[in-house]
DNA sequence: ACGTATTGTAAGTAGGCACTTACGTAACGT
DNA sequence: ACGTTACGTAAGTGCCTACTTACAATACGT
């Protein structure tokens, strides 16, 4: 048997780059040939790795969130074991709010939502995230004694909403950088002390 | 001179229906020959009334917002005079979440914010939003005395971050109509009370 | 070394889209 | 009544884009 294939190999060597693609510009502008030739390859050869523009830009969307968990991970390992990991997560996300392309991502998604499977792995993702940030919330909360299961998820939702619309600001250039950053960690700090 | 054009009027007659298109198929699937067809008039005569498919969409936007605050304005005039209208309106905000278009809208010009005119509109379109609802926030802390201009500023925003998030939420099934309504109740009335 | 299967190159295809053109028809002022 | 202008119909045009096909080059196991 001639030249084994490793083909999950180039999978993930592309996958940084198609990620950056698909965050910079979207769905639709995200063109399979400016697709290729960021990748500086064929067309065609996307096409043996996945089978349809659809299966890489979910594989993208994968990517970029697992790889924002793993910023989680480590952020939260890096706190010092007396300050909580909420609030680290928060200063976090204060800080590269746009930098990473995830929300890009998912608000292109956004659009194609009448495509069941984008829809799902949309989902998914939103509930991943979701119970997440409820685990370390709860943690957050259960130092300070009282909120119930419901105020934490509540919570939770909102702060990602808060996330979300963030992400809205940044695109129409509604605030400064400054500005929004105040606005952020203001509202945040204020979310995950409840009430 | 013959036949006195009446362009305008003809505009007014088929913007409902196109800005119906925008809100359920979004920018892309809404095809000029989809919007056309619902019109019930040839591709051919929204070019005579309109330069472009952009200028369409825009006065589609446009149309629906100012549908929305006629709506907030005619909700405000019902109120009883000693309750607080953005009470008033934060009930009307979660009865129906989803059933006007605009936000569908809104979200589907987010992903053409490469256009400049486009992303000069959602950011025109953002702050009069906001700038309405600071005001109707300003009236109701006024009566309980404390609260700084960047607080209600604040405030305001985090809602409109809400009813963002809370169309993504519906667009996406994250929750039923109970759990989700019940959700931005909860958060809205404890971002009007602040803190 | 050689055959086989993978990798790379380049051109092409079919469909969908925004936008046009050409022309027939109807209404208004004089 | 008639000429001018707006309105309506229908077919088309050229471009873009997701996806293919045909074929050459290369690397591995035997």
């Amino acid at each position: 048997m001639p030249r084994p294939q490793k083909t999950e190999e180039r999978r993930r060597e592309l996958l940084p780059v198609l990620a950056a693609a698909f965050s910079e510009l979207g769905y639709r502008r995200a063109t399979t040939a400016e697709l290729a030739e960021r990748c500086q390859v064929q067309e065609n050869i996307l096409y043996r790795l996945w089978p349809d523009k659809k299966a890489i830009f979910l594989a993208a969307l994968d990517y970029l969130f697992l790889r924002r968990m793993d910023k989680w991970k480590t952020e939260i390992e890096k706190a010092a074991s007396h300050e909580s990991s909420v609030i680290r997560l928060v200063e976090l996300t204060s800080n590269d709010l746009g930098e990473h392309g995830l929300y890009r991502v998912i608000f292109t998604a956004l659009n194609e939502t009448e495509d069941v499977d984008v829809k799902n792995a949309l989902q998914r993702l939103y509930r991943r995230y979701h119970e997440r940030l409820v685990l370390e919330l709860g943690k957050y909360r259960k130092l300070s004694g009282m909120s119930t299961a419901t105020e934490c998820a509540d919570s939770a939702w909102a702060l990602i909403g808060l996330v979300s619309f963030m992400n809205i600001v940044l695109d129409l250039d509604l605030m400064d950088g400054k500005e929004r950053k105040r606005l952020f960690s203001a509202m945040a700090f204020k979310l995950i002390d409840g009430s």
